[in-house]
DNA sequence: GTGGTCTAGACCACC
DNA sequence: GTGGTCTAGACCACG
């Protein structure tokens, strides 16, 4: 189930990308699943049908799902987009070690940080 | 000097804050120093006057600076912004981190990129 | 509604964070309710549209209000604002009694003074 | 000795009539005690001999001091200030209380703070 | 000259 | 329609 945070600054189709995204990523949805319709999935979370448009939009064109045309989206095989969500996780990671390392943190605390965690993470 | 990219989706006082804030904390201002004026920043970098007003009101909120009405903004004191500014990098890595979990890279494949992001930023 | 005193010195914006908050703190607008629109308040009040948008900034800045963009600006809970909001009056209050203590009131003429005030006030 | 705070939001001059007037207002300064002129105070706090002028403007505005033409400024006689600073003083703590009132303090535990601050105050 | 406030009017993203 | 950002230009208090 997706649960939207109308307090959250980002907009509503960037939360569903995440959500979906997340999913998909974390192994929730299968390739080849059928994803909901955009009308469907609009109802269920009470949004305008055009946000779920933008959203799969979105997940399309970052290679997460693919549409045929009349027939609905699907989610689309691992491969697709595996080596681009690392390369983008890597960046992200990177950008955030830079500023940690520029206000004085030493690499020993960071790793300290992953460590901590990665175990409180666990089996989340 | 600061360097403003209009391509950025970011609005440009946030921007500034961000160039600013990372002149203070990586230490290349001092504690005291005078802040240039919001008119002749503002001239310097071809913006509006109120767009370095918002940067400065934000750096102010933070901590980073302190302002004199009729005199100028001057650096804060680190302790002002210290713990805030761990706190706030800690969550941020944290939120990172446990999008590359969930995403399937390892404790062993994170620690390796924080050990080769502080490598080669040396001592930038 | 809002009336507002242009012969005042303090900034109007902060007239209306005032007036604002004195209503959300006094139980005069409940969790969630939507405020008005920045523009239309604009219109009430015949002032810049910019000034209560300073304003909301203000009190979502201070956690009395939580804005989401393109929906509105809602007041927040009550658990949001409440401990900060009692620091706050706290501090006040020991200054002004230091000021009376200093230019000679006793003790009990203070306590007289709070328990008058309290009584004129009654369920005001 | 009076000591300029100019982190202090509040203009100069106010900074320096709040210091004389408590100085005066908590004996420390007898009726008829002869100023400093307003260039040497100007000198001693370096600050611009106009910043003088408008505080002592304001200290004759409330009664606190008096100036005779080509002699100097000198401390009134108690009886000019007392009953007026009093007003004063039981306004702004009537203030303050109202506030707290709204915000949901009871008079028990307002009076508890009041208690407080005397005791800790001591003979500060 | 400095920051603080305010107005008028504009464009943008989101819904 | 909503809020978010930005510009241009104005006036004020302070030092």
């Amino acid at each position: 189930m997706i649960l939207l945070d109308y307090r959250d600054k980002r907009p509503i189709y960037e939360q569903i990308v995440d959500k979906l995204e997340r999913l998909i990523v974390g192994g929730g949805l299968e390739a080849n699943y059928k994803m909901p319709s955009v009308r469907s999935l609009a109802m269920e979370l009470s949004v305008n049908p055009n946000t779920i448009q933008r959203a799969y939009a979105d997940l399309e064109q970052n290679g997460y799902i693919y549409t045929v045309s009349g027939r609905g989206s699907f989610v689309a095989h691992e491969c697709e987009w595996r080596s681009g969500k690392l390369a983008e996780l890597t960046k992200n990671l990177e950008e955030v070690l830079l500023k940690a390392k520029e206000a004085g943190m030493t690499m020993e605390e960071t790793i300290e940080v992953v460590r901590k965690t990665f175990k409180e993470a666990g089996d989340d």
